[in-house]
DNA sequence: CTAAAGTGCTTTAGTTCTAAAGTATTTAGC
DNA sequence: GCTAAATACTTTAGAACTAAAGCACTTTAG
């Protein structure tokens, strides 16, 4: 009938792409990268169907939500590790939903600071709640002690791939009055 | 200049979508994409500057390689967690490209075994050899211990995940030849 | 001050993907 | 055996992205 969602709940996934032999390094990779797309794909499906917004845009908002100030577009675009044109489209595409704004830089001519809306605000608040929930219903299975122990082991690897500088933040990080 | 590939290798990333509160799942799952992300970036960009290949087709073309045999259509799909008219796609420029070659199936006429020719298997082999040494490098500067205990970790993390299956093979794994 | 280089955003063409609908063939029920 | 449903692939429209080129403005060097 239909060419489905694809059943992206199996088994197999990613961690296929080894060749026979047996290098952990590799499988490491195979392995992390599996778990990583079936998480996402499950959040991109519940943003979608619980509140017909895709990831990318979500993405975009929560960016946003951190900076009540605004931001330039070449920090977007930085943020969400995404190149100018696509944070261009994005902008055009949510602004005329209504949910962010662009207003022009005061002290340059050439960019734009974008903003959220309240309406962008409180909407992303809201979904922002419950994908936190889901956050911890995919990983709840998980007891605290390996969440922590997960979490210190992957920012060992992150720290020594390669050209990981300490992160560095656009103007400044204020409170996301949360 | 131009709108370059962004400088991936910057320290934030997407380890930037939680709200105010420490909430350790949340945390733990923007870590996890963050990683992958950027291992996957820089695999992407290898793979196109070292072979003009895109991360999709050397996905594609390291499915067929594990059954020389071929696969249909559907189980490629399935593999590749991607939708059928996504690998019809991929197949047509493959084969153009003469990487692979569509047989019809002895029985059943509506589908087709995909399989890879003499050069798209000799150039696939070429290229996986780079690749798994790429993935050293990258994760080298983790030791063997803290690489089995990731993998043990992503292990447990994978099987909790809602809808975790054990691994099923399309029609039978048959040794990779390696 | 002025030319050249740089920066910030937009536009364009093209890839990868999805969802939904379409076509052909097979399978199941009666 | 014939119809109805399911299956296998393709097609279409559209979202999300990239690389490259373009335009406007700003900064830098002479």
């Amino acid at each position: 009938m239909n060419q489905a969602p694809i059943e992206s709940r199996h088994g197999l996934g990613h961690e296929a792409r080894a060749l026979g032999d047996d290098h952990a390094a590799l499988k490491l990779w195979l392995r992390l990268l599996a778990c990583t797309t079936q998480v996402e794909d499950e959040i991109r499906r519940r943003l979608r169907q619980r509140f017909g917004i895709s990831l990318p845009r979500f993405d975009y908002l929560a960016q946003l939500y951190r900076w009540p100030e605004g931001l330039k577009m070449s920090e977007l675009s930085r943020c969400l590790m995404v190149t100018g044109g696509n944070v261009t489209g994005l902008t055009d595409e949510l602004e005329r939903e209504g949910l962010v704004l662009r207003e022009p830089s005061a002290t340059d001519r050439r960019s734009w600071i974008v903003r959220l809306t309240e309406q962008g605000r409180d909407g992303f608040e809201a979904m922002a709640q419950e994908h936190e929930q889901w956050i911890l219903d995919l990983f709840g299975g998980l007891g605290a002690a390996d969440i922590a122990q997960l979490h210190q082991q992957l920012g060992a690897l992150r720290r020594q791939l390669p050209g990981s500088q300490p992160p560095q933040h656009p103007p400044k990080p204020p409170e996301p009055t949360a």
